[in-house]
DNA sequence: TGACAGTTGTTATAATATAACATAACATCC
DNA sequence: GGATGTTATGTTATATTATAACAACTGTCA
């Protein structure tokens, strides 16, 4: 199976792959990827959890940062709209995206054991939504796609509660 | 093609028959549609376009119902549960559920020009996120499907710019 | 240099949602 | 009918998420 956000992988590389991959995509747009936008997006990446503009704020605080929420959203505005990371709206956090230099809305797997979001790219969903779509003669702008859920790692890892008599 | 929340009809067929339905099912189950709970899903059901919980509020209080968040917040937890209402996470509002005796999470079309909401129930969209969760071996306990774009009748209709030279 | 666009700082506030605890209404059992 | 438990509502306060508005700074390029 391949490899995926729920699934033990090493993660500084995702992280590290994902702003040289900002950073060459910034220089090319010529759009600027300033300090404080490198850094929400290195914190959006820290983990595979969704985090929220909040959580980022406090992080940017504690690194001497600007830490009033124009900032945060600001920054994620920026990453958003250069596609770098994703916004999940029915948990209100923010994930970033392993495919940035295509423009696209991704489809979530979101784990509420172990809350990890997991993208997805699949076609059949696109396709789904457009002959839907197509049938009330309704022309797509954007979507939402969140399956909410338990991940495979966390149906085969018995809980703490299962473990214990 | 089938009548739609987009198109054209007589409106206050919708909410009666809502309302009605809404009584016999919370008879049947035993639960209670009380004042607070039934003028609130009128309210959502007084127009196709999803209304915010504060804008519940507002109404409530011009009628003399209390109106305290928790309020309305309670009376949508509770429409929620018995599936008489869904909730629009990327809008943040509410809008009823044309089929609540059987339990579901809808697909929704929204309309960014007359922000009309259409509830869609596709197997196509069901057996394409099943068929990704499954990939992934994520078992799907709900989700957030939101179409958003442009109605049939919002492209067919000129815009008033449009209009005017 | 100065004019402009883009970015950031700052203050305030809007919009959405929930916690916590008190009171009231209803149900039911004796 | 009164005691009791459960459900629903009232009330106050506050948490959480997001944006408006305007000032100041920074880089660029004519």
């Amino acid at each position: 199976m391949q490899s995926t956000a729920f699934s033990p992988h090493d993660h500084s590389h995702c992280i590290s792959s994902a702003i040289n991959h900002a950073q060459s995509l910034c220089a090319q747009r010529g759009v600027r990827l300033t300090p404080v936008r490198q850094r929400v997006l290195e914190l959006v990446w820290r983990s595979h959890q969704p985090i929220g503009a909040y959580e980022l704020l406090a992080a940017l605080a504690k690194e001497g940062f600007n830490s009033a929420p124009p900032t945060v959203y600001r920054a994620l505005e920026f990453l958003s709209e250069q596609g770098l990371l994703h916004k999940l709206d029915s948990i209100n956090a923010y994930v970033g995206c392993c495919n940035p230099e295509t423009p696209h809305q991704g489809h979530f797997l979101l784990c509420q054991v172990c809350n990890k979001a997991q993208e997805l790219e699949s076609q059949y969903i696109n396709l789904a939504l457009k002959v839907s779509a197509d049938q009330h003669g309704f022309e797509i702008q954007r979507h939402t796609i969140e399956i909410i859920g338990t991940c495979k790692e966390c149906i085969d890892k018995p809980s703490l509660s299962e473990l214990t008599p």
